[in-house]
DNA sequence: TGTACATCAGTGAACGCGCGTTCACTGATGTAC
DNA sequence: TGTACATCAGTGAACGCGCGTTCACTGATGTAC
């Protein structure tokens, strides 16, 4: 049956919310349409007539995911910060609202299209804001995109393993490691 | 038919490395047993009379492309030399017989048993192989983690961007990243 | 304001398809005599 | 060395199941008069 406009931008919204977390946990090829619409309280149904198809539903998912993502580290000041909040056991365990970039980093090189751009720009925006947080003058883009690099790998790594010390270190060392590095100001 | 033990083993050995490489390209869940089974030139049911299932087959095939790994970076010297090999665009593009961890670590946090565990101690090994290349004496276990989550990070990142300047500007970022870290030796 | 009707978000059955796995069968291999 | 037979790697049909998508339908909403 027909539903109010406004009831239909929060079930939007809510399909959003819900497939945002869910293809984080299980990735975009692991999450059904079956689960994301009932994850929302809704049927499949309901997802088409909103999206269109899974495809366009997990762009805008993602673009979600990012842009809660931005919000949340917003208020970091410092690079220190930033790395303690994103190399935390608490980001580790939390995949399902975490990093979008981080959580779906392996399926990039299968994808195209908007999905594929979003992430993309996506690496660019981030890198641009720890780029502002560094000292150095020069090739701080460059700089920033190396300690990108870090993160993921680091966070990724983390959440693989099975064994809960070995992660621990790893987000530890990858920690140090971002704050001990030399600096072009170095030389 | 009955097949000799040679050619058994044999078939068994090109399943293994048709499956290395497929699961690496297309992910432990988007590669199909019919998939995995005609890229060596046979029918799935001889995959379950060598393997039994599926994932018993991934978590051989995985160990497969690990020790092949082993083997084809063994030759690297210094840690210069290891990362301009694992950071370069030649691995990149290559990713069905590159780096398995690179390839996987995204579905690891969803798998369990002996993929995961194989998984994990390849982290170990990788990063005492590392640690053996680094100047310090002290921590070097725990910065050849940092090390290595660079590396991955680095090159998930830029398999899964779009843009190939971008893309190498993250592998030659990383390499110079690595290169210039500030050891525990300099203070 | 009240009535008639068009709209369209959401439902649920149905579609073709590929998934992982099972199993009866084949027939060359390898063994026992 | 030659013969009879058990073994078992590999084949291909069939299984139940979940996938993404389509579509006729429902009925409250929102609009036109």
């Amino acid at each position: 049956m027909k539903v109010s406009k406004e009831k239909a931008a929060e079930n939007r919204e809510r399909i959003l919310t819900a497939a945002a977390r869910l293809f984080r946990e299980r990735g975009l090829s692991g999450a059904g349409v079956d689960a994301l619409a009932s994850a929302a309280g809704l049927t499949h149904g309901s997802l088409y007539s909103q999206f269109g198809s899974k495809e366009s539903l997990a762009a805008e998912a993602f673009g979600h995911a990012l842009a809660m993502g931005a919000e949340r580290m917003e208020e970091a000041r410092t690079l220190e910060d930033y790395t303690a909040r994103y190399l935390s056991g608490d980001h580790r365990e939390r995949r399902g609202d975490g990093c979008a970039l981080a959580a779906l980093a392996g399926e990039m090189p299968r994808m195209s299209g908007s999905i594929r751009h979003r992430f993309t720009d996506a690496v660019r925006a981030i890198a641009q804001r720890i780029a502002r947080m560094l000292p150095g003058r020069r090739a701080s883009e460059d700089e920033a995109l190396f300690v990108l690099a870090t993160m993921l790998g680091a966070l990724s790594l983390a959440r693989a393993v099975d064994d809960p010390d070995l992660s621990d270190r790893i987000l530890t060392a990858s920690r140090m490691g971002i704050a001990g590095r030399r600096t072009h100001d170095d030389d």
